[in-house]
DNA sequence: TCTATATTTCTACAATCATCGAATCACGGA
DNA sequence: TCCGTGATTCGATGATTGTAGAAATATAGA
């Protein structure tokens, strides 16, 4: 993932609207939600939500999808694990950091993270 | 970890020159480095730095230590944990999506993940 | 104390961001 | 085709951000 990608997913969901907007998708799940609901949802009119929307669209962290008259937005998982991956590699000292890993971890620790 | 503090330290990373100083310090490790060190590093002139440095301070993603004339800056393991365990846990749909997890998952996945 | 070095704070300014009402566009149904 | 609804785009505005030179602060050494 290219760091100028990175810049961008992670200016989308620095703000607290967007934030909330893109967990919300996420627990939508694949089926996602249609503007209006998030709007209300969020308590935000919807011009605003169409902003915060395509700030999140334009970071390639969400999709949408077209049903009548209503646009279904869904979260891209894909995008978000490849920002988790680069956060994961060039930002935890090599060492994979994350706390609730419950994994073997190789241990080719160089340094003491954290 | 607060949603507040989350958009903070998004924020904080979500600019060229800090992302790229985070990891800057991130690979310094323990040890740090000076404020001339890194503006050197960085190419941005001092008066900038301190700006961004000052950014990423009061997200809690860095810390400083005085040495002398220098300002030693390292990065705060801790926070950066934190801050990929919120993500993680509330930005993944609740399984866990990181690529390079070589871990057991213990497959809870309710919906499909990417 | 005086000077040099390291760094921050001050200041100003251009650029980008967030907000939201009004206008517009897209679609479905009568 | 006309109307109603869901959603985006436009436009204006205030707030925040990024930049960098100049001035101020902190420390070390002579």
């Amino acid at each position: 993932m290219e760091s100028e990608t990175v810049v961008r997913a992670l200016g989308a969901l620095a703000q607290e609207h967007r934030l909330a907007l893109f967990r919300l998708l996420v627990q939508a799940g694949p089926d996602g939600l249609a503007a209006g609901a998030i709007a209300v949802s969020l308590g935000v009119p919807a011009s605003s939500l169409s902003f915060h929307l395509a700030q999140l669209t334009n970071a390639g962290l969400i999709a949408h999808r077209r049903d009548g008259r209503s646009l279904i937005y869904t979260a891209d998982y894909g995008a978000m694990t490849a920002l988790l991956g680069f956060l994961m590699e060039n930002c935890c000292g090599g060492a994979v950091c994350a706390p609730a890993a419950p994994c073997d971890t190789k241990d080719k620790n160089e340094r003491t993270a954290a």
